[in-house]
DNA sequence: CGCAATAATGTAGTACGCAATATAAACTAC
DNA sequence: GTAGTTTATATTGCGTACTACATTATTGCG
């Protein structure tokens, strides 16, 4: 029989796993009531912040690469909720812009957050709680590979 | 502007996000050392626990759909970690066994899910207040829609 | 003019959810 | 008790997405 530290349940990236599409699952509905995606809701929630990113500051943003993005921006694109634009001065690079629509969807999204919030939370102390902690783990994961090589 | 509830950095669901794709990657490394991608790492958790499953049964401790995981088997079955094979009392069920293969990798994967830990953790207290808590959110989310139908 | 840097695109493999299908078992009606 | 319906189980197909890797295009520097 297994070792605990093998039992599926006592896994804590099979919680966080779960949770993830748990959440995705919840936000689906309210999303498709927009016409939108998960990843393209996280990427228009970047775009309501800054109004114009260009491709490669939003893959920063969304910790995500430009081959996922990419795409992503010509679905969005399609759908008429953003406008992409090679850089004049920068030939290179493209700028992201929000269309009208992309726009005035800010207002229908706006009940969004606070319907999965009523669902997840029981309080606003559970909510630094957790981002805290969250942030925590994640900024562990992000810097670099823990034991190796250290620093 | 946005309004804060709709600033990126404050979306509990992003980090989640973020955090479950940052120790995908911290595992794929360890993973790909046995042979196994991280889905089929967390069926293969399952099926060292029970050694013997049917389909049904593994979908809902996975908590995935019939149509993400019988294709995931096949894949570890090709890979000759597991064995399908159609009930004779019921033919329509499938049972799911560990191949001797398959069985050997458990002592290769003991090492794993240490290895994370180190990364993610600083103590026993801090691992039971994490598990706690995503435990916690998930049996919320899982029950059933929350502000819907009452009960 | 080459060479390196940056950004965008393309490709292949895996994953996930949903819908449709095939087959088998169980249940109902008469 | 058999015919027809319903339920259960697994598979397949489709659309979207993420990752790693390779390729292309533009720019800036030596």
């Amino acid at each position: 029989m297994s070792s605990p530290e093998l039992l599926l349940s006592n896994q804590l990236c099979f919680l966080v796993h779960r949770l993830d599409r748990l959440i995705n699952a919840r936000y689906k509905p309210l999303l498709s009531a927009l016409g939108l995606t998960y990843p393209q809701y996280l990427a228009m929630l970047a775009l309501w912040e800054r109004q114009e990113l260009g491709v490669g500051e939003l893959c920063e943003i969304l910790d995500l690469d430009t081959g996922t993005v990419s795409p992503l921006l010509k679905r969005m694109e399609s759908l008429g909720f953003v406008e992409r634009q090679r850089r004049s001065d920068d030939e290179r690079a493209v700028t992201v812009r929000l269309s009208e629509a992309g726009r005035a969807l800010e207002e229908k999204a706006r009940t969004v957050p606070g319907a999965l919030a009523s669902c997840l939370l029981r309080s606003e102390a559970e909510y630094g709680e957790l981002k805290a902690l969250l942030s925590g783990l994640i900024e562990r994961l992000d810097e670099r590979a823990c034991g190796e090589s250290g620093l």
